[in-house]
DNA sequence: GTCAATGTGTTGTCATGACATCTGCCCTCT
DNA sequence: AGAGGGCAGATGTCATGACAACACATTGAC
């Protein structure tokens, strides 16, 4: 077995590890890797490659973390069978429906200074008595209400506004604001929807909502957001992949 | 800053990266090391410790993809602001209660070999026509009903008992049976009761319901379970991590 | 006084080498 | 024929060394 052609390019920024990986992910999307396939050993892959082995186990281990494929000690590596999925990475909703290929669209209710609510304050690990950016929205995917999703923001950080709310998600305008995103706690659950909310995602008063509170920290370990979303459960799922290292 | 004390074992079979994260773990838990605190450099640690940097490495790394620390190119690792709270590891609905110090119990609706539905066929990536077992389990905490669980697993597996099945959880028992689940798939969701489900779960008719499929694959990338379930919104939601890279 | 260049410390990436441990298979002995 | 030992091959762990990229503080020139 030599298993799917991948060629790196020592040239580009683009760390190696990383561009094997997606080279085999790639592969097993297309198909050229099949479910229970296995691939070639460590050792051949770096010698085939002219990598060294750690970081061919780097890019395999990436692999392994998005549930791809499962490696056996003393046996090998194989794709994992049957059809895969794409886990919920640490993007916005608006991302998502974008690279489903709808068109989302945001309607913003409200953008304002406020004090902070305590519970927000816990949440975000400020000081209680502070102020904090609030933001609601209403978010549309082709054309269809989708989801109504509330934030709390720190006033240090860089002033949001109406057009680039409207235009872009929320992650995407604090990437761009040089803000980086490395993770996030979320609470995922569900609850009937009150009479105003039914109004304004056009469901009926009590239809099940999925509910989602997010609160992201960025690469100083400072919380950046603090989100309170809820969803129309009738329209919308979440996607978790879970590997054991 | 020394950090807290950290001593490793290197007589144990505990490998000496995972020894490195518990401990550290322990320490942000314990509030030894508080939320902002700056780690010692890699360098440092590895000196320290007596290990290479690769091992003091993976130990962090290892730190970073639960969400407790953060690290920055160029300036260093701190301790995630704010509570942590424990990620949606690959364990089942009966090891999180007891975890919970809650008391789980189950009662076995369903436990027979049937003709396998085509859409569990599909997740499971068996050939249509054949027989799967299917499993419907009740579960209460502290008497209480919480759950309406339903499971699909390929006859190949070993046999389910109803006394194995009213003590553990189903993925206790997969383990025990020497099949190691390796990572799993899984969808979140929310829909209303119906009004047998309702019933079962002591909800009101149209209360809403936390839904989750999930499909469980082994070691050998084979997909191993199925399960359909169902919670009551009103006594349970799901916690996620997120971490990029 | 301001701004650019430099220096230092940190994490990120990659290579090489070695040994441990586990699995599955073949082979041999009983 | 069956049980057991040994062997080969795979991943798991760990060490050492080196350079790159980045952030931040300091220094120097203008």
């Amino acid at each position: 077995m030599t298993g799917p052609e991948i060629a790196v390019d020592r040239s580009s920024p683009v760390p190696l590890y990383f561009q094997v990986a997606e080279q085999f992910a790639a592969a097993i999307q297309r198909g050229d890797l099949a479910p229970g396939d296995r691939l070639d050993s460590e050792l051949q892959l770096a010698d085939r490659l002219g990598l060294s082995r750690p970081t061919v186990r780097q890019a395999i281990q990436h692999l392994v973390d998005k549930g791809l494929i499962v490696r056996r000690r003393g046996v090998g590596t194989q794709v994992v069978r049957g059809e895969v999925r794409r886990a919920v990475e640490l993007t916005s909703l608006h991302d998502d429906l974008v690279r489903a290929g709808q068109r989302p669209s945001t309607s913003v209710l409200e953008l304002a200074t406020v004090a902070c609510p305590p519970a927000v304050a816990a949440a975000l690990g400020l000081p209680p008595g502070g102020e904090v950016q609030h933001l609601r929205r209403l978010r549309f995917s082709d054309g269809e209400p989708l989801a109504l999703m509330e934030n709390w923001l720190p006033v240090d950080l860089p002033r949001l506004t109406m057009a680039a709310l409207q235009a872009d998600g929320l992650y995407a305008i604090l990437r761009a604001g040089g803000r980086r995103i490395r993770g996030a706690h979320q609470r995922i659950g569900a609850r009937a929807a009150t009479a105003a909310e039914a109004q304004m995602l056009g469901e009926r008063r009590g239809a099940p909502l999925l509910t989602m509170t997010r609160t992201a920290y960025d690469d100083q370990g400072r919380y950046v957001e603090h989100g309170a979303h809820i969803y129309r459960a009738s329209r919308y799922s979440l996607e978790v992949t879970v590997a054991e290292r």
